[in-house]
RNA sequence: GCGAUUGUAGCUCAGUAGGUUAGAGUGCCAGGUUGUGGCCCUGGAGGUCGUGGGUUCGAGCCCCAUCAUUCGCCCCA
């Protein structure tokens, strides 16, 4: 093992495929951003980056000085000026900030955004949980509309569709405003309480930190004990009912399948109305690939006037994995070269024309490739094998006397010389 | 933050109850075979046994610490 390892959690993604981790392959990686940034496009939302980290003050405003990510998570350090800096946790606060910092909100009364960034979570890893994570994510700010609820999950989906996650099952919920929520948890406590020693060690606790998450139990018993709890909805304010029955509706007719989940809650303190999650099915217990919801209160809570506010985001490690364990083929490697060029005889005369013939070829725009280490054809070639090319160009100082070169088909190994001075075009027509 | 797990060659791993010079497969390099490969044969290089202490006549193996790995819990993506 060498000296200095990744900083722990954290993952290098090759430009190799491995046996052993196939999803840490750049070219998978590519592909699915490419994917994402298609579907994004194609919806009409337009992509923002912002640093890689914020005033630390930023975060713990809006997620929640009570939340693990804010009380125990963050890769919070001291600048140089003597600032408290935090590499980004989440990517919907750096966003509003950007906005609210380049008055987007007024120039653009419906923004539609897309992003894709690092975020930093300082916590044990263990399978799909890294303190370095990608993310993949939507915001839409301006609407309270319920249709660009229904579009955000749609995108999702689709998201999701293009890369081969077809079996998925969308799960909905309104989670209110903070009023009605506060007002849920008492009544979810009070039916909770006469039977609180009961319930699981974990429940019991989770009781007193976050009554909601008692909800999410995997425990029969628990389950048992929750049968006949009261509902969110039920609590829920006459607009924020109306606004659920809405998307509902919006999904009906955009012929959207979708699940009330009581349970479903989210982690943030910033949100409000619509929780979404998208489930991926056959998955176990790694099944969640990715949701979002309605935060209507965040950009007040960052200090611009009230505007509403809906996002989606997803864990590209998350993703990758799932890709992997539900066996998707992506499409071949994007960096292979299309044709490798092999020499043979006197490397004094073969090499020159080699080197001048693999220039052309670059130029006119063809991605191709030559072995140098000066070895013999059959190392050549299984180099050209490794790289995944799809033509050996053959240059001896046979076909260099007669002005040709052989283009070699590595699929059926069949051989044929073509004159120097048409290999471009060739390979073009073949590329 | 809590609980486990693993660390020996580039890679996958073996290494018996502590006992000479630490092994295999694969990959790599060279030759057999200066111009058409992947096979085969022969040879070769490659290791501070994660690191630092300790016990012992003697440690890859036992003990402690430390770093790193993987996995679970909490929580999340």
């Amino acid at each position: 093992m060498s000296k200095y390892t990744a900083p722990p959690y954290m993952n290098d993604v090759l430009p190799f495929p491995s046996k052993k981790e196939a999803w840490l392959h750049t070219a998978r990686w590519r592909y699915v951003e490419s994917a994402f940034r298609a579907v994004c496009r194609r919806y009409g939302y337009r992509e923002i980056r912002t640093p890689i980290l914020e005033q630390t003050e930023l975060f713990t405003r809006s997620i929640g000085e009570a939340t693990d990510i804010v009380s125990k998570e963050m890769f919070t350090f001291t600048d140089r000026g003597g600032r408290s800096m935090t590499l980004k946790p989440e990517g919907t606060a750096p966003a509003v900030r950007a906005c609210l910092e380049h008055n987007l909100f007024n120039e653009h009364p419906v923004l539609k955004l897309y992003y894709q960034g690092q975020n930093f979570r300082y916590e044990r890893g263990q399978k799909g949980r890294y303190r370095q994570h990608q993310q993949l994510g939507v915001e839409v700010f301006g609407s309270t509309d319920a249709a660009i609820d229904a579009e955000v999950i749609q995108l999702a989906m689709e998201f999701y569709r293009t890369i081969g996650i077809t079996e998925q099952e969308l799960h909905i919920n309104s989670v209110g405003t903070p009023e009605s929520r506060k007002a849920y948890l008492e009544a979810l406590r009070d039916f909770t309480r006469p039977n609180l020693e009961q319930f699981s060690q974990e429940g019991q606790m989770r009781f007193e930190v976050n009554p909601l998450r008692m909800l999410d139990t995997k425990d029969s018993g628990d389950l048992k004990l929750l049968e006949g709890a009261p509902n969110l909805v039920d609590f829920l304010d006459d607009d924020s009912r109306e606004h659920f029955e809405l998307l509902q509706a919006y999904l009906t007719s955009a012929g959207v399948p979708y699940v009330i989940d009581h349970r479903l809650v989210r982690g943030f303190d910033y949100y409000t109305r619509t929780a979404f999650e998208i489930v991926g099915k056959n998955l176990g217990a790694q099944s969640a690939l990715g949701g979002g919801g309605r935060y209507d209160g965040l950009v007040a809570e960052c200090g611009g006037t009230s505007t509403p506010g809906i996002g989606f985001g997803l864990g590209m490690e998350r993703c990758m994995l799932v890709l992997d364990t539900l066996g998707i083929e992506l499409p071949a490697d994007d960096e292979r070269p299309l044709a490798f060029v092999v020499t043979l005889g006197d490397e004094k005369t073969v090499r020159p024309v080699a080197v001048k013939l693999l220039s052309e070829l670059r130029a006119a725009g063809i991605a191709v490739d030559m072995d140098y280490r000066y070895k013999k054809f059959g190392q050549q070639a299984r180099t050209a094998d490794e790289l995944g090319a799809r033509y050996l160009l053959v240059l001896g100082e046979g076909e260099i006397a007669e002005g040709v070169v052989g283009l070699r088909d590595q699929a059926t190994k069949e051989q044929r010389n073509v004159p120097l001075a048409e290999v471009t075009q060739e390979l073009l027509a073949l590329a």
